[in-house]
DNA sequence: TGATATATATAAGAATATGATATATAATTA
DNA sequence: TAATTATATATCATATTCTTATATATATCA
């Protein structure tokens, strides 16, 4: 595996709420925003998306309800609840920290070779 | 899983090399210079660091020789190669440039969130 | 002598991501 | 009209990475 597929690693949830934080929205929908507001950058797959949106749906961090609409699929929509809102907030705040660390452990190695 | 743990995930051998960098080392200096350098944030195990150590030098990202000085315990010394210094820049820039994006997208739904 | 720090290592299991596959409808193009 | 593409949800097998627990062994300090 890539370096940078490793690194996007426990990131999805994050993002899915982040999406659904502006409004409702069905899965399909949701990887698409997801790639479009990265300029393609985040290629969603449905393998990744429709397991972790069960799984947060579990966790209460979404709930759905299944629109039936003439003329349309069928879509579940997904809402964020204040517990998923607390979520990303939260969420939020760790990635920075650690971003802050890791670029602090890697700088000082940097410098330091350019010392020697 | 908490998000700080999966967020980890993949960084190990990025912070590893980033250590090298310095200079040689072997890996129980490594895991304590990651954890003071990092002000404890990263708290490494020898159950992470070993095995990643081992499928490191599989990659040729780093070499290993063993020393084995009187009255103290016998060491395995890392030296980072060139190719995991290839590496170590790639894999730097492409944390940035995840950083970049999923902070856009996080920052996207947050001002969308505020005009509602 | 016992506790702690140093030092390397593996096994079992959990969590997360990927590639492949399945199903089905709506809209567009040839 | 037929074929293709876009929309829409879902699962399975596999791979990768991380955690908890365990094992072994030496040096140092109280």
């Amino acid at each position: 595996m890539s370096e940078i597929q490793q690194v996007r690693k426990g990131s999805t949830s994050l993002l899915i709420l982040s999406v659904l934080l502006e409004g409702p929205s069905h899965g399909y929908a949701i990887m698409r925003k997801l790639e479009e507001r990265s300029n393609g950058y985040f290629k969603m797959t449905a393998a990744l998306l429709y397991p972790t949106l069960h799984q947060m749906e579990q966790e209460h961090l979404i709930e759905s309800v299944w629109e039936n609409a003439v003329g349309q699929r069928r879509k579940k929509i997904y809402t964020i609840t204040p517990k998923g809102k607390e979520h990303l907030t939260k969420g939020n705040t760790e990635w920075k920290r650690f971003f802050d660390q890791l670029f602090n452990v890697m700088d000082y190695s940097a410098e330091a070779k350019k010392v020697q």
